[in-house]
RNA sequence: GAGGCUGUAGCUCAGUCGGUAGAGCAACGGACUUUUAAUCCGUAGGUCCGGGGUUCGAGUCCCCGCAGCCUCACCA
């Protein structure tokens, strides 16, 4: 019959904005916009309801007089009413009520109305005032189409609701879905207020390489690249401990890095193949130093969102109060297994009970798989768990007093593991030991690559006994803001590719 | 990588025992100058995730594949 029925049902949708669009232009009007000044942010714009007076006119009628205002959003609702139409619009401050009249606008400006469509960014100028009904409106005397829209918006009520389209969709699900702005803006003032802390503390913030020809810092399966002039395999850093520590070495006393680490590993709700992180290092600290910092930093990323210290979290609150408890890992141990984690017997065959492999393995590694099981998902937090057996800390400075234990705690909240931290070993005989020690077992070719000569050599020049520590930023802000899945604090989670579209 | 669940209109969802694919929102046409998820009348819109199979007949049953979610595995 027509071209449009031929088309694809989400072309035809398109369609009638199409035309809205040229329409848009026949009226001498850019549907791209340009440069808006003067603009207020509509949380602005609503604070000046004050500004609202009541005058009596010359026929005695009683009416609102306000300030003119001029906004600019995305139309969320529309409804109109004869000639008459009712604009809800949104930017990330708030909501307003627009109020669009024929009479009070001119032929051509309502012309233009007619060409919004849902989702469609707008700005408006006009008398800020309430309704008939009481709801604040910017009754509108001139307007401005800022960007037209070529696709029609989710559902007015429901928004997005299916986590695949919220991921691939995020710009959609920012504006359409409530609470995710606001969540991912927590994000950021939690990032700011972390930076805020260190930098106040003397701290200096570093960008280390992403690329490494080792990846060293951290046990887990690295991304692999190829740089093609230099004809050499390189890998995503996993960590950023090494580099870090060079600069420990360099003389840079108190640094860190917030950056992006990638894990060619599983996804889970608490594991995405790339995440952020936080290191920082202080040259004559030890993990005491850095446990009283991580109770800072914690405190003011919460103070940052504008929370108190009890944080809401599924059906149960989190209750931030310090000083954090704190315990070792033994008494941990001991506490949730109620068995003596001295006694190895005794915990292997705990480890066996739950189906965990000890053939061959060191007893400390069995162990802290006992702990990962039966004590983690126990420590709701949050809680210091320090003092590790040092078999499984190969970056850590050993006990004084005990060789057997290693100068580290891990925070957990609600069972997830937040952050890390080390009296850093700076022995370098010791260090290139244990990591031979490691990496015993690992075939000799890959062992060898997973060796790090330069920073053995970097400790060997000195570097100072120092506390350090890691934080996973993502986790932390979930629990900071409620959510219980890394991909509702990461923007873009990593998903498969769209299959064919169109 | 393994198991379970899910996939229907742009979005949110129904779809009985296997018998011609439905609603709401959005869109389009019409009425309405104070609406609030506006309302009312009318119209159009489908690769039922993809591919095979069983059947007279498949959105529905079976097999394979794709994607997402959950659990597990991996993650010193």
């Amino acid at each position: 019959m027509n071209q449009a029925s031929s088309k694809s049902p989400a072309a035809q949708l398109q369609q009638s904005r199409r035309e809205k669009l040229q329409k848009i232009i026949q009226l001498g009007h850019d549907p791209w916009g340009h440069r808006l000044d003067e603009r207020l942010p509509i949380g602005e714009a609503r604070a000046m309801e004050s500004q609202i007076t009541k005058v009596t006119t010359d026929e005695g009628r009683e009416e609102e007089q306000g300030p003119r205002v001029r906004v600019a959003g995305r139309i969320m609702l529309q409804r109109k009413a004869g000639k008459l139409i009712f604009l809800d619009i949104r930017d990330w401050t708030g909501k307003i009520q627009l109020l669009v009249g024929k009479r009070q606008v001119g032929e051509e400006q309502w012309e233009l109305a007619q060409c919004f469509d849902l989702g469609d960014l707008i700005a408006a100028e006009g008398e800020l005032k309430h309704t008939r009904t009481g709801e604040l409106s910017v009754f509108v005397e001139r307007l401005w189409i800022m960007t037209k829209t070529l696709e029609p918006p989710p559902e007015k009520h429901h928004g997005l609701t299916d986590p695949e389209l919220r991921q691939r969709l995020r710009y959609l699900d920012l504006t359409y879905t409530p609470g995710v702005m606001e969540r991912f803006l927590r994000r950021t003032q939690i990032v700011q207020a972390i930076r805020r802390t260190l930098d106040e503390q003397g701290f200096v913030e570093v960008e280390g390489p992403t690329l490494h020809a080792i990846a060293g810092g951290a046990a887990a399966r690295p991304f692999e690249t190829y740089h093609n002039a230099l004809g050499i395999p390189l890998y995503l850093r996993i960590a950023l401990e090494l580099h870090l520590k060079r600069l420990l070495v360099g003389g840079m006393e108190r640094v860190y890095e917030l950056g992006r680490v990638y894990r060619n590993e599983g996804i889970s709700p608490r594991h995405n193949p790339e995440f952020t992180m936080l290191e920082a290092y202080q040259a004559y600290g030890d993990y005491h130093t850095m446990m009283d910092l991580t109770e800072q930093l914690v405190l003011a990323a919460l103070a940052a969102t504008g929370q108190g210290q009890q944080v809401p979290w599924g059906e149960t609150t989190i209750d931030f109060t310090p000083p954090f408890e704190r315990i070792t890992y033994a008494e941990a141990f001991r506490k949730h297994t109620g068995v003596d984690p001295e006694d190895a017997e005794a915990v292997a065959r705990l480890a066996q009970s739950l189906e965990i492999e000890t053939e061959g393995r060191h007893p400390d590694v069995i162990k802290n798989e006992v702990f990962e099981e039966l004590v983690e998902p126990k420590l709701t937090g949050p809680v210091f768990v320090l003092d590790y057996p040092a078999s499984i800390c190969p970056l850590t400075k050993r006990k004084r007093d005990n060789p057997q234990v290693a100068e580290r705690f891990e925070l957990f909240i609600q069972g997830m593991e937040v952050a890390n931290a080390y009296t850093e070993l700076n022995d370098p005989d010791l260090q290139e030991e244990l990591f031979r020690t490691q990496l015993a077992g690992l075939p000799p070719e890959e062992s060898m690559a997973r060796m790090d000569h330069d920073f053995i050599r970097a400790l060997r020049h000195g570097m100072p006994p120092a506390g350090g520590l890691g934080v996973g930023i993502d986790r932390l802000t979930m629990l900071l803001t409620g959510a219980q899945t890394i991909r509702e604090v990461i923007l873009f989670p990593l998903l498969r590719p769209e299959g064919k579209r169109e």
